[in-house]
RNA sequence: GCCGACGUAGCUCAGCGGCAGAGCAGCUGUUUCGUAAACAGCAGGUCCUCGGUUCAAAUCCGAGCGUCGGCUCCA
């Protein structure tokens, strides 16, 4: 780079071009020119001449545009190294990938560097030992151990949507984790997942720990006969799922094994798909808004190798994109991405550093629920018809959500949220009494109080519960004790005013209640 | 699954053929303290596992497992 060498650019015949990378044994060079004259000649149009570029030394294959020479590359960084596979198929030969960046300054490329860091120090699998919310042992690769703290975490979020879902009309219900195979089979997920299935055989049949919850809720709609005023039924379940992921593929919390889905599959009547649609949309926004989450929507249209009546299809899509125009909300369309049985609208955020996820979905099943597992409902006229089903979680894996969480929030959970609320913190052991029956008092309000009455000096407390983004530090000393009052502190530094113990008790409650970001 | 790197105390890491180390955390004692680290002592190990090379392996080699960065996959 120093000796600034200049990029040339040379033209070359395409035979003379293709002989050139033939003679330096560059198969893969020698494979692009092949397919640009096989393209070329298809088209009809002429064979564009080879273009290389060469500076100092080093000549390659390249269309360009290159900068003028190797001396006007800006600040950069190497990053790391990867193996890759050959235009990206996993069935060809494996390149070495050299991974860098570069920047038009070096204030730019700190900039990069730092945000970097930053994603680095909030990543979910560092804070979760730090909170001490979760583990991983090569005793099962992919999932989670939930410790008490990560526990809470899991159990609020459950209980909040729980919430939501009884308002909302839902039933919770529950199946089995280890299902036949036939189930599958007659699914129609067998012949194209059972690679991702965890397999086994029990008295000589095939089984599977199930990757899904749709099929079975489907049993239980079967149970008896439904009548046109049963529907919409809405059916909750917190499935506990296993995927057989490929090893290479997991990563923390949001790519794993085990985990487990606020999943729901509503069954509706087709002059029903609207209004269950719209109030869909309205439980994602709210259930999305406790985190100040903005969500995005995208719809995504029949795919090619689509199932059922393309009528149907169509209907569906309409009210789908109806729905969505009138809700105000912001969405865009990625065209064929439904899944096979059912056009669906994924749900995405971004998060505190401008990093997008997918999380929630909604599938309109036309195909696979209600006509492989043949469900009907008697309609007013004494006639069977076909319902829908519409699948959707929330959350999604909570395991995945969880982790989102932690690194958009950088562990310092909103208050609703801690695992642990507020930390009591006597000044010296004569507070340690009066601390407990504050901690008592706050618990009695349903708060997650703990009291931290080690030796320790109280900077040390505040360092400690500080360290473990508390949201709030109540210091209690003679001062304290006398007046029946605790100074919170916040875990953004800051000193409120000394308060006194059941005052203060509702006010953090009600914090909780509303769910405050 | 594929390519590459990594795996040492609970955590973060040093050591890289010749006695197993540090800081923090833990335990014990002293200290009772006013808003981000009191002091001292003690204890803590299958150096991921198995095999090989060597007089000698945490260290070198091979295989397996796991993790990380990518690739592929993600119904």
């Amino acid at each position: 780079m120093a000796a600034d060498h200049p990029f040339v650019r040379r033209e070359l015949p395409p035979d003379e071009g293709r002989a050139f990378f033939v003679e330096r044994g560059q198969p893969f060079k020698v494979e692009i020119l092949d397919d640009l004259a096989a393209r070329s000649s298809a088209s009809g149009e002429p064979m564009p001449p080879t273009s290389v570029f060469e500076h100092g030394p080093f000549i390659d294959l390249c269309k360009g545009p290159h900068v003028a020479s190797t001396g006007k590359v800006g600040p950069f960084k190497l990053l790391s190294v990867a193996g890759a596979y050959w235009r990206g198929d996993e069935r060809r030969p494996m390149l070495q990938r050299i991974y860098g960046t570069v920047w038009a300054s070096q204030a730019d490329l700190d900039t990069f560097l730092w945000r970097r860091e930053e994603a680095r120090k909030r990543d979910h699998r560092r804070l979760g030992v730090q909170l001490d919310l979760f583990s991983f042992h090569d005793v099962s690769p992919g999932s989670a151990f939930w410790h008490p703290k990560g526990q809470r975490i899991w159990r609020t979020l459950e209980a909040a949507v729980r919430e939501v879902q009884a308002r909302r009309g839902y039933e919770e219900v529950s199946t089995p984790i280890l299902v036949a195979g036939k189930l599958w089979e007659q699914s129609g997920h067998w012949p194209l997942y059972a690679d991702n299935m965890f397999r086994l055989e029990v008295e000589g049949q095939p089984f599977s720990l199930k990757p899904m919850n749709c099929p079975e809720s489907t049993f239980i709609y079967r149970s008896r006969v439904r009548s046109y005023r049963d529907l919409p039924l809405r059916y909750s379940e917190f499935g506990r799922l296993h995927r057989n992921e490929r090893s290479g593929t997991l990563a923390g919390l949001t790519r794993v094994r085990h985990f487990i889905q606020d999943d729901a599959h509503l069954y509706v009547r087709p002059d029903q798909l609207g209004d269950e649609l719209r109030a869909l949309l309205g439980e994602v926004k709210e259930v999305y808004g406790w985190f100040g989450l903005q969500p995005r929507y995208m719809f995504g249209t029949k795919p090619d190798k689509a199932l059922g009546d393309p009528a149907l299809w169509e209907k569906a899509e309409g009210l789908i994109l109806e729905t969505l125009r009138e809700s105000g909300a912001t969405h865009g369309i990625k065209p064929k991405d439904g899944t096979f049985y059912a056009p669906k609208i994924d749900i995405y955020i971004e998060d505190a550093l401008g990093r997008e996820w997918q999380m929630a979905t909604l599938q309109v099943d036309l195909v696979m629920l209600p006509e492989r597992f043949d469900l009907t409902y008697v309609d007013a006229d004494g006639q069977e018809r076909r319902p829908m089903a519409i699948h959707r979680a929330i959350y999604g894996s909570l395991e995945r959500f969880i982790g989102i969480l932690v690194e958009h929030f950088a562990g310092a959970f909103p208050l609703w949220v801690a695992p642990v609320q507020a930390v009591v913190i006597p000044i010296a052991d004569r507070h340690a009494e009066p601390a407990r029956e504050l901690a008592a008092v706050l618990r009695r309000h349903g708060l997650r109080v703990e009291v931290d009455d080690s030796d320790n000096r109280m900077q040390n407390k505040i360092r400690l519960a500080q360290e473990q983004k508390v949201p709030y530090m109540l210091v209690l000393g003679d001062r304290e004790v006398e007046a029946r009052t605790a100074s919170p502190r916040t875990r953004a530094g800051e000193k409120q005013p000394a308060e006194g113990w059941e005052a203060l008790a509702e006010r953090l409650a009600m914090e909780v209640r509303e769910r405050t970001v």
